[in-house]
DNA sequence: ACCTGAACACCGTTCAAGT
DNA sequence: ACCTGAACACCGTTCAAGT
């Protein structure tokens, strides 16, 4: 008896290495992929690799690389999730910002490939808490459109900039002596040395309050 | 004599089919190639091809496909070089960015590929003339720089947005009844029916002002 | 229903070689 | 200095076939 037991699990762990391939386990495996290198050297190939998966089997599961690409991203969105609304809607935004902003910086390929905001269930969540809470914030229809786009833009846009303009300490010197170069075409760039060594912290926030002010200021005008 | 000039230019011409390969001439042919089909299908061998000149030449004016996109980038914030400088600054900034951006969707391309703001002369001198502004408005050095990020980051993204979501007619109807079979999880999206048809010049247009209006609200309150 | 190997039509890049 | 063809080591995707 305590044989046969034994027997059934090994008979059971070497027939069934793996459990079997679904669209959540390849996303799942791409993510980790595009973590570990983030050329993007992610491949339909290694992809299957990683799964212990005959390369075309993917292909069963999955249309084009394109859709791996994009519920690689909506994975990332979907790992955080909207946070529970309190009563502050700047505060409530400002939340879902940072959040998704640390994501996208543990996930820099997410921010860099710019491709369609593909709309699956955790891009959709995320917007959907983004207008509620303008919308019960009192904004407009249109207002809370634009706002959203803003704001998408901002926390997309930063993150994908910060992880891009990172250079190494050789590029960023000779950036700079570039910079002084041709200080007579960039005179203002040149004197302010922040375009190639910045804080991306606080870039967000200031640019996120620009918004947010110009937000409830247009809110309080009564605006259309 | 006449006889004589006659061959010459036919040997001119056949001789010389095309002007020396240059840089110049490639990024000019790579920006056209993109243009063509936005699928980002633009290739060695076809750039070549469409330059009357071997694959590999190529790599003599230029080392990787990675610089030929960096060049194609730049030359599209070259082709909109920036406005004579007003004595209003936020009309200066609008001009800028509202130029900037039908550049952008006349290449959609060039908003859709996010790789590194590749600091080409053309992006420096774009970024040189919204610092400058900004300064000269009398804006904070930490104000100017997080401005400029936020204002970059809304161009590009508002236009990276337009081109991406751009939905057949069947798309969006599939879109809008997805969205209302779930709009339990998505009932404001649902309601709104902004998320897959939106007007993308108000909404640029919208977000503009928020950002303008609080950074004007921030000078104003004499902020650090 | 799920998985496979072989094959197709490409890629970017290198290299030894030409003028 | 500038250009070349052949070749290398890959790609994504399809297809006929297996269980």
């Amino acid at each position: 008896m305590a044989e046969r037991s034994r027997s059934l699990w090994l008979r059971t762990t070497s027939a069934r290495p793996d459990p079997p391939l679904t669209v959540e386990r390849i996303t799942a495996a791409a993510v980790e992929l595009l973590d570990e290198d983030d050329v993007g050297q992610l491949t339909m190939r290694r992809l299957a690799d990683r799964l212990g998966v005959g390369t075309t089997t993917l292909y069963w599961h999955v249309d084009t690389k394109e859709d791996v690409i994009d519920l690689a991203v909506d994975a990332v969105f979907a790992a955080t999730p909207p946070p529970p609304p309190g009563d502050d809607w700047r505060a409530d935004v400002t939340t879902l910002l940072t959040e998704r902003r640390a994501a996208l910086l543990r996930h820099p390929w997410s921010a860099v490939m710019r491709r369609r905001p593909a709309v699956g269930p955790g891009f959709l969540s995320w917007m959907e808490f983004l207008q509620a809470t303008l919308t019960r914030a009192g904004f407009t229809s249109r207002d809370v459109t634009a706002a959203s786009w803003v704001l998408y833009s901002h926390v997309q846009g930063s993150a994908a900039s910060q992880a891009t303009l990172r250079w190494s300490v050789a590029e960023r010197r000779e950036g700079q002596l570039m910079l002084e170069r041709h200080s007579a075409s960039y005179p203002t760039l040149a004197a302010q040395r922040h375009l190639l060594d910045d804080d991306w912290d606080t870039n967000f926030a200031l640019g996120l309050a620009y918004v947010l002010d110009g937000l409830t200021a247009r809110a309080a005008a009564g605006a259309t």
